[in-house]
RNA sequence: UGGGGCGUCGUUAAGUGGUAUGACACAGGUCUUUGGAACCUGGUUCGGAGGUUCGAAUCCUCCCGCCCCAGCCA
């Protein structure tokens, strides 16, 4: 995933990665990503999965395994399992032959439970879950000891292996290891190192009737991978006390467990729990609506693998939490959408525009640039005709002086086409809406170049009334109205801000013919309005769906904001 | 009143005793057959108070604020 350009941002991992290498601590680094097979995953998960894998990219030799964190049968699936190789792939990483389970190594585990039993450092306690978590203490007071704390080695080997053989009903005993009951990290407090559970393993099926917990399963993967660090979030910084002693107790390979802030991003949520409820409460339409923050969603929407890897890089590695503001990610994707994106013109809500000076029945095909960033995307064809449509917004009866697009006397450029005039408004008698705009061309300006040198203030989109094709166009914004809405005031609930336009369907806009033969997945920019993606999901030919990814840069959008009463 | 973390422009991130820096956002401008793109210009912001020092965002002390932990989830 090596690309050539600046040198990566430096961060304190990399500092530590950096230091292990000058001292020969390590010749070389193996990290991992251990997602859990229990959702999809979304763009928080892509930092994580740009960090390990970017870093074993960096360092020489270095590898990052793909590891699914299957400890829990009751959570995972196998469905979560290839969604999730999916999206990687989709994101442009590769473990080659790499792909662990942590359930691979359910055996190995279970040997070292019994050697920590072994050497007194394990117990088979015999409390409920209730008198466990009861005699666990508080954060302020200590633990009390489990009556089964002092059981010899040869009773906690005994009972280990009927509890494995399935002599014990579901949550009757657990394998603690025996660390201090009045520690002050709740983590150290004789931790469960074995629950018995009954239940059917996406990959062990019934092999299994105890099941390992995290803290006991992952830095013995960790170790077992030969992981060299061991990337996490924040809130297991109080579980390295428990990692770290672990791997002490079995003397094996000590990978070391670095924690960073995970990502977050303005106007949405990334949750496990919160993005589950507005599938099941049908906010959204599903885990891959255009909205959602899922990879599968992002990459409906039209964002690029391209563009999310700039964001991990841009948005760096600290251990402060903090909010990545989503107008940076919208940079970014423009800035790769403009380079790559075809043009083409669409009308979103047409107007109808008569030229009273073009012969009736008359076609043209006009030359257009198919993306002005890029000459080697070549030129296309764009039939034109006397009677056109342009967009609603781009003509105003009455002006404000900052408005230079079309007004009653004003000449304005239709995009490769003519200079027009605007001569009549034909309006609608009931509303006064204007229906039609009537125009003048001048024939000199074909191609969109005065000869004379005179200048127009404004270039419009447009599409001839009679070749344009209908499409759907769905139009999506932030997901949220405020930029946190996890931060909810007392008595709300984040989906009190849901924002009631994150959405909104035009049935039947006119697009150019070039685009109707459109594959799903394809980027265009509809020039003037923004980027767009064919929809992979609903899109058929003859009846193209577009979503809106992100819109352009629009200055005069801007001014109506500051200035409300010019509209 | 336990333990573990974190505080640098609006947002993010650099800075590791010697002129506070970049990106995004914002504001102004140039250019333009996309009010796009590109390019130029702008703002003084180190949580607070003391202290050490010729000199502190960096070192010391105290204080304040925010986050995480009491799953047989990860």
């Amino acid at each position: 995933m090596t690309t050539s350009g600046p040198a990566p941002a430096t961060h304190f991992i990399r500092e530590i990665i950096d230091e292990d290498l000058r001292t020969g601590k390590h010749a070389r680094i193996q990290t991992r990503f251990p997602p859990e097979p229990n959702g999809y995953l979304h763009i928080g998960h892509a930092k994580a999965i740009c960090l390990n894998f970017g870093l074993a990219a960096d360092y020489p030799n270095s590898l990052c395994n793909l590891r699914f964190d299957d400890t829990n049968p009751t959570k995972e699936e196998e469905e979560f399992v290839q969604s999730i190789i999916e999206d990687i792939r989709w994101l442009g990483f590769d473990w080659e032959d790499r792909l662990y389970y942590a359930s691979d190594y359910f055996e190995k585990l279970y040997e070292w439970a019994e050697d920590l039993v072994g050497k007194g450092k394990a117990y088979v306690c015999d409390l409920s879950a209730d008198e466990i978590r009861e005699s666990r203490g508080t954060l302020t007071e200590p633990g009390r000891e489990s009556p089964h704390r002092n059981r010899s080695p040869a009773e906690n080997l005994d009972l280990l292996r009927r509890m494995r053989a399935g002599e014990f009903p579901d949550g009757s005993r657990t394998l603690r290891a025996k660390i201090d009951m009045a520690h002050g990290n709740m983590n150290m407090r004789d931790p469960i190192m074995y629950r018995i559970l009954r239940a059917r393993h996406h990959r062990t099926g019934d092999a299994w009737c105890i099941y390992p917990t995290y803290d006991w399963a992952h830095g013995q993967s960790d170790s077992i991978e030969g992981i060299t660090h061991s990337l996490c979030s924040l809130e297991f910084e109080d579980h390295r006390p428990l990692y770290d002693w672990f791997l002490d107790a079995l003397g094996v390979s000590h990978p070391r467990q670095i924690e960073f802030a995970k990502l977050r991003l303005s106007y949405t949520v990334l949750s496990k729990r919160r993005l589950r409820r507005l599938v099941e409460e049908g906010v959204v339409s599903g885990w891959d609506d255009p909205r959602m923050p899922t990879l599968r969603g992002l990459r409906r929407r039209g964002f690029t693998p391209e563009s999310i890897r700039a964001l991990c890089d841009r948005v760096g590695v600290a251990k402060k939490e903090s909010v990545i503001d989503l107008a940076l990610f919208e940079h970014l994707l423009r800035e790769d959408l403009n380079k790559r994106a075809r043009r083409a013109m669409a009308v979103l809500r047409p107007l109808k525009l008569v030229l009273v000076d073009y012969p009736e029945g008359k076609t043209e095909e006009l030359s257009a640039v198919n993306n002005p960033e890029d000459p080697s995307m070549g030129t296309r064809t764009v039939p034109f005709s006397r009677e056109l449509f342009i967009e609603k917004d781009d003509f105003l009866e009455h002006p404000p002086k900052e408005f230079y697009r079309l007004a009653p006397g004003r000449e304005v450029r239709l995009r490769y086409a003519y200079f027009v005039k605007c001569v009549e408004v034909v309006k609608d008698p009931a509303t006064g809406e204007p229906i039609e705009i009537r125009c003048t061309h001048d024939p000199a300006t074909r191609g969109g170049d005065a000869p004379d040198k005179r200048k127009v203030k404004a270039t419009l989109h447009w599409v001839s009334a009679g070749h344009a094709v209908a499409a759907e166009v769905r139009l999506y914004d932030h997901l949220f109205s405020v930029p946190d809405p996890t931060d909810a005031r007392e008595g709300k609930d984040f989906k009190d801000y849901l924002n009631p336009n994150s959405l909104a369907v035009i049935p039947s806009c006119r697009i150019e013919p070039s685009l109707a033969a459109a594959a799903p997945g394809v980027h265009v920019q509809f020039e003037r309005v923004g980027y767009f993606v064919v929809d992979t999901v609903d899109s058929k030919p003859g009846k193209p769906v577009f979503n809106r990814t992100v819109t352009l840069r629009d200055e005069w959008a801007r001014i109506q904001k500051r200035h409300p009463s010019s509209r």
